[in-house]
DNA sequence: AACGTTTAGCTAAACGTTTCGTCAATGGAA
DNA sequence: TTCCATTGACGAAACGTTTAGCTAAACGTT
């Protein structure tokens, strides 16, 4: 690999004139620039972003890490920032954590190891440990994305997650359902716990008891969701509806609907958390709740470049809002 | 961020002694060993990945190119080479090239300016441009996937897409189709060549004629899909059955079924290349042709891997097979 | 007792950049 | 002419590691 010293030598210049070229900041004249460009081509010459950055201190690479990239919600949120983090320079540094516990504070640390100017995570720890994780980030920016609880003395990027329940809930009693089911999230991960709330509040808002029978949890996965889906519609007062807390789970409830040959909405209604591609493509399209990816993302983005401008301000919670999409997965109860 | 020489200074030992114990191999006393730890611990320092990269001249760092994360092959494909390189030691440099002519030299440019050991590319390019590729990419080895010609010098692994088209098409025709469309890829790659060739194939082995009108060139995306598979149903000969090239463009094609009302099988049969977790959430659940994306990550890193180790052997091209997963979207004809 | 050998630890030189301070050359003001 | 600013380029010192080469002590062998 070519370095700068060949360049420089090549085009008879020193060192540092290559390197003010590369960086266009200093003055260079304009025929010693064009010996340089030359040298660089003929050679090949890529600079070192190791080399420069453990001069400069800095490594334009921002770490993100998520819990589950196969959930579209995720992988999504990867695009996103992905995109965004490229058109700000810089490039990312991919890290999954699959819910496995000591992951996220490996995967913290390697970021740091790796210098990355900041770190955007979406934790699925508990409260507790979201603290041990933003001590071991240290110094380098952190920003906790979609599961952060209030707590978190870092800055977070949620969604109004009990709004979310609430809008998805409330569409379905519109249509004058009584009996109501939901899959829930695991209890120890703050979105979960809101979501179900929201769900509740709704329900009580309608002068509708929960029943205990009618709240199953799941752990954001298809496998477990698909149990729930299943054991819910074998229920001897079979629930009218399900609203279901994430897309993961969505699958496995859509496999138990069909596995049970139920139709939709006709036989049971439903609605979910999270939008995805697919959603549109089923008979009938699902009705869902749209978390803004994008504003998410670039809200924690914003996050993490003031804070490398060096805004030293307490951290903040910004607190975006979710979206109804209607579709045609909710109807009148049978 | 403390440094080794904090440690060093901390524990009354030299910075080579710390170095020595982290990375274990020289002989350190067991009473200094403990020293270092205790100071290494009481700074809470991490070692600085980019200064021993820099020293070492290897990063611990892979890259991968994907063209598009929000397809869910490319998303277990990333999930599957994140987690075997994970196993192995390293961290994976993520690059999104969205389908961009230059996107993907320039990628290929940014994991060499970071040192990365190694770069697992799947191209969106043209064969030509795979050369270029090869060539940016310098002395850092290269493993192309998926979509690679068999003209390029570098480490390959692919499936058989032939096969894999002729799989879904053969379980179409068993039903006594005979008249049997496609929402095809972009011509330019190598893959939608070879699963167009795989599908016009079989359709001769069966000895039917292949129609102009039942082809139709999708550009592996939703929207292209959606229309093509709109027009394919308003054709005056109403095919029996569509052979879809992917995965996104099945959500498309899915899509125009639902909005025309169609039901699947009885009305049409649909099969496609890529499983995906949503594909037996349908009603009903989708027939659709696997690809070993597992066996593809693994045989990818394994060329990295050996690469790494010194192996100048000339490139090989690593062929894995498909596997036909029989659900219930392909039936007997009107 | 003199000599190698082994062991444990240290010193110092890289790695490829960035950047600060220096310096020569040029030119305008006094 | 002398002096000082300005400009354009350079030299050299970092940045935090790894590692080759070295020293010194401890030990076993003749």
């Amino acid at each position: 690999m070519a370095t700068m010293k060949d360049v420089a030598r090549l085009a008879s210049v020193s060192i540092a004139t290559v390197s003010a070229t590369l960086s266009g900041a200093s003055f260079v004249s304009p025929a010693l620039k064009e010996r340089v460009l030359a040298a660089i081509d003929e050679l090949g010459y890529a600079p070192n972003a190791i080399a420069s950055g453990l001069k400069s201190g800095k490594s334009s690479l921002i770490g993100l890490v998520v819990p589950d990239i196969t959930n579209p919600f995720f992988t999504e949120l990867v695009h996103a920032v992905q995109r965004k983090a490229a058109a700000a320079g810089f490039t990312v540094l991919l890290g999954v954590s699959d819910d496995h516990a000591g992951a996220e504070a490996d995967l913290i640390r390697l970021m740091r190891s790796h210098q990355a100017s900041g770190t955007i995570i979406s934790p699925g720890s508990s409260e507790e440990d979201c603290g041990k994780l933003i001590e071991i980030a240290g110094k380098m920016p952190l920003v906790m994305l979609d599961n952060a609880p209030p707590s978190a003395r870092a800055d977070t990027v949620v969604i109004d997650n009990r709004k979310a329940a609430q809008l998805a809930t409330d569409h379905i009693l519109s249509f004058g359902h009584r009996r109501v089911a939901t899959v829930s999230g695991p209890s120890h991960r703050f979105v979960s716990r809101e979501r179900l709330y929201g769900f509740e509040a709704s329900l009580e808002n309608h002068g509708i008891e929960p029943l205990p029978d009618y709240v199953r949890r799941g752990d954001f996965h298809v496998a477990e969701a698909c149990k729930a889906g299943l054991e819910l519609i074998n229920l001897p007062d079979r629930p009218t509806a399900i609203f279901v807390a994430n897309n993961q789970m969505l699958i496995g409830v859509m496999q138990a609907v069909a596995q049970a040959g139920l139709s939709v909405p006709r036989d049971i209604s439903i609605a979910a958390i999270d939008d995805f591609p697919w959603a549109p493509a089923f008979s009938p399209a699902l009705t869902t709740v749209r978390q803004p990816i994008d504003a998410m993302a670039d809200a924690a983005l914003s996050c993490l470049m003031s804070r490398l401008n060096g805004n030293s301000e307490p951290a903040q919670r910004i607190l975006l809002q979710p979206e109804l999409v209607v579709r045609r997965s909710c109807g009148p109860p049978p």
